[in-house]
RNA sequence: GCGCUCGUAGCUCAGUGGAUAGAGCAUCAGCUUGCGGAGCUGAGGGUCGUAGGUUCGAGUCCUAUCGAGCGCGCCA
């Protein structure tokens, strides 16, 4: 908003200097608003004499200087300039009126919580794209891990960023369903055994969990006599239930999904069949008895053909940068698991028309990506309406030594565990329902805290036991912070107005003004999420706003029934920053706690 | 062997080709007879893995190299 007005002043000013042949056209160059990064500077910074220097042929600083000069002449009382100074090699440092930026209460407080809608500006006019996020799509033969949680807590406030900026979007969870899968087949034998209290299979799977689904097919059959149905039957049960854990799991921890998507539907439905017809008429699939690879000798590629039995459709992905051809049907006839992938991708671009589909997985997925990119090209796709995000390992610590993700007892450590944990130790003697959302809130930033594309330590001493020292609860704070001077603002009889942004101008402070900016700040950021999708950046935003409202909290007295105006000008603000770490919480999918009652320190 | 990701303070990590590379934790020193001290202020701590290159300018881009993690099925 800020940014965008001084956006266009130095655009049109620009603009201003090549018509009256100040400026060559060349000079017609994308610049850029940014912070300074001391406040010393001013308030914002612009690039564009030193993106410009070399196109105009003049150097930076005199282009700064006529820059500034138009700028300034130009300037009414409405511009929101008071100064321009060329610093350094040749910025623009821009000072701008205390009035200019305090104007934005208001504007702030008319938005509230769809403050991020505000990014959306840049799409004005524009038709955005309907886009699909498919992410988490766990196996139905295993819980929410701990480090799967990662990629749910990535995906989901992705996904409520595309929402916050305008997107239309649908968030997607594919359920490996396929009747023929072994490890699914294998997973029914298992919880049958248990059902039947008798030994595993071999390389079955074990843990509490395969048991609790066992005990609930029996609780929720009771007249069902366990022998007699069929494999096929257990097979449906477990997945069913397992997906159902899945689901509760996925929802303790705020995450949510408005598409559950089978794998087995689109086999049954043909799908799957009409996608490796398309296929072959692309050119892209055919039976031919051998297999491309691509062979590397030093910088030298080449794609050598070897010889395979005959038998299968090939998938010749070796055309759109695979390294290997990959096979669609086995010699045996039945789909192999990309057929599956194939008919998903045609479901998206092709039967459901997404102008993208965006696919969220794991560290051991990169792999796939070449692969993935060749069925988008072979069905005819371009590559932009395609896209796959891997985050990274996540390794966690205990005792300053990493902690393996099977425990000891050969139990594989979910999200529910990390979530029970981190509540129980946080709030010992609080409700579960109050542990579960303050080990969801915490669980959530950690994993949000870092970039989804670095490897991340999950330090889960510092989760549980230190909360003090925890960024969560600093925030957290300063939200409760405000909720506490608002009460007290309304016994001392300030209650906010109708017209209550008439004082605003008095919001002169630096601590003050830095808070407006603060604020502001939130559509940029989410802007730039659904470009690079950096959501980590929202939990570093956060604390930097609970920062920004603490230095003003300490610096400006709120309440003073002496000032009764600036008092009001004051709580305005606070009403307005309460809004913006409302709304990022709300991103973040952490709650935004009113008050935050410290439990008495065990001794 | 090939490919992908990462390497920044003691630890965990931010960092949009731009100004003196930042934050939290940890360590040390301060701040409260006024709105929540889960707060604020200050100090120490850096060959941005290494070596080249691109350019007005590189932690950021390119190449090489070292190190860590992951992936390379007619499994799903």
């Amino acid at each position: 908003m800020l940014r965008d007005t001084l956006k266009h002043l130095v655009e049109s000013a620009v603009e201003t200097l090549i018509t009256s042949g100040q400026f060559p056209g060349e000079a017609r160059v994308p610049t850029e608003i940014s912070d300074t990064k001391n406040p010393e500077h001013g308030d914002f910074a612009c690039n564009y004499a030193l993106v410009a220097t070399k196109k105009a042929g003049v150097p930076p600083r005199a282009l700064g200087e006529l820059l500034a000069s138009v700028l300034m002449n130009g300037a009414t009382d409405s511009s929101p300039i008071a100064s321009i100074d060329i610093a350094g090699p040749g910025f623009l440092n821009f000072k701008l009126k205390p009035e200019a930026i305090s104007a934005y209460v208001q504007t702030i407080l008319d938005l509230g919580v769809d403050l991020p809608k505000a990014a959306a500006e840049q799409f004005k006019g524009q038709k955005l794209p309907r886009l699909n996020v498919e992410f988490v799509s766990v196996n139905p033969n295993g819980p929410i891990t701990v480090g799967s949680a990662r990629g749910a807590a990535f995906g989901d406030v992705l996904s409520r960023i595309f929402a916050s900026s305008g997107y239309d979007i649908d968030r997607e969870y594919y359920i490996n369903d396929g009747v023929n899968s072994k490890q699914m087949r294998l997973f029914a034998e298992s919880v049958l055994s248990y059902a039947l209290n008798q030994p595993l299979p071999e390389n079955g799977y074990q843990g509490e969990y395969v048991k609790g689904v066992a005990e609930d097919v029996t609780r929720l059959y009771p007249n069902i006599d366990s022998k007699s149905e069929p494999a096929t039957w257990w097979q449906a049960r477990s997945q069913e239930l397992m997906i159902e854990r899945q689901r509760q799991d996925l929802e303790t921890f705020g995450v949510g999904f408005n598409l559950w998507f089978s794998e087995q539907s689109m086999h049954d439905s043909g799908l799957v069949t009409d996608s490796l017809e398309k296929l072959k008429l692309n050119g892209a699939a055919d039976e031919g008895c051998f297999r491309s690879e691509v062979i590397r000798e030093g910088k030298e590629e080449r794609i050598e053909q070897k010889a395979e039995e005959c038998g299968p459709l090939w998938l010749r992905s070796t055309k759109f940068g695979d390294d290997k051809d990959r096979v669609l049907l086995r010699s045996d006839g039945r789909p192999a698991y990309i057929a599956g992938d194939v008919a998903y991708m045609e479901s998206k671009l092709g039967q459901r028309g997404y102008d993208k589909a965006i696919i969220v997985l794991g560290p051991d997925h990169h792999g796939y990506i070449p692969r993935m990119n060749a069925v988008c090209q072979a069905l005819g796709y371009p590559l932009e309406r395609f896209e796959i995000i891997i985050f990274q390992i996540v390794r966690f610590v205990k005792d300053g030594k990493p902690a393996p993700m099977r425990k000891r007892d050969g139990n594989i450590y979910e999200l529910r565990d990390l979530i029970d944990e981190i509540g129980a130790n946080s709030a010992p003697a609080a409700p579960k329902e109050e542990q579960q959302r303050i080990g969801r809130d915490v669980a959530r930033f950690f994993y949000l805290m870092r970039s989804h594309d670095t490897h991340m330590d999950f330090d889960i001493d510092l989760a549980t036991k230190q909360n003090d020292e925890n960024p969560v609860f600093y925030v957290q704070y300063a939200h409760a912070r405000i909720c506490s001077v608002i009460a007290k603002a309304a016994d001392a009889g300030f209650v906010r107005e109708a017209e209550a942004a008439r004082f605003d101008s008095l919001l002169t402070h630096p601590t003050e003004l830095a808070l407006i900016k603060k604020i502001l700040d939130l559509p940029v950021e989410v802007a730039r999420c659904t470009k690079d999708y950096g959501v980590h950046r929202i939990t570093t935003y956060a604390v930097e706003l609970a920062r920004t409202y603490h230095h003003f909290y300490d610096a400006c007295r709120v309440i003073q029934t002496d000032e009764p105006d600036l008092s009001r000008a004051r709580l305005n603000l606070c009403h307005a920053a309460r809004t913006g770490l409302q709304a990022t919480l709300l991103l973040l999918g952490v709650s935004a706690p009113e008050r935050m009652d410290r439990e008495a320190k065990p001794i």
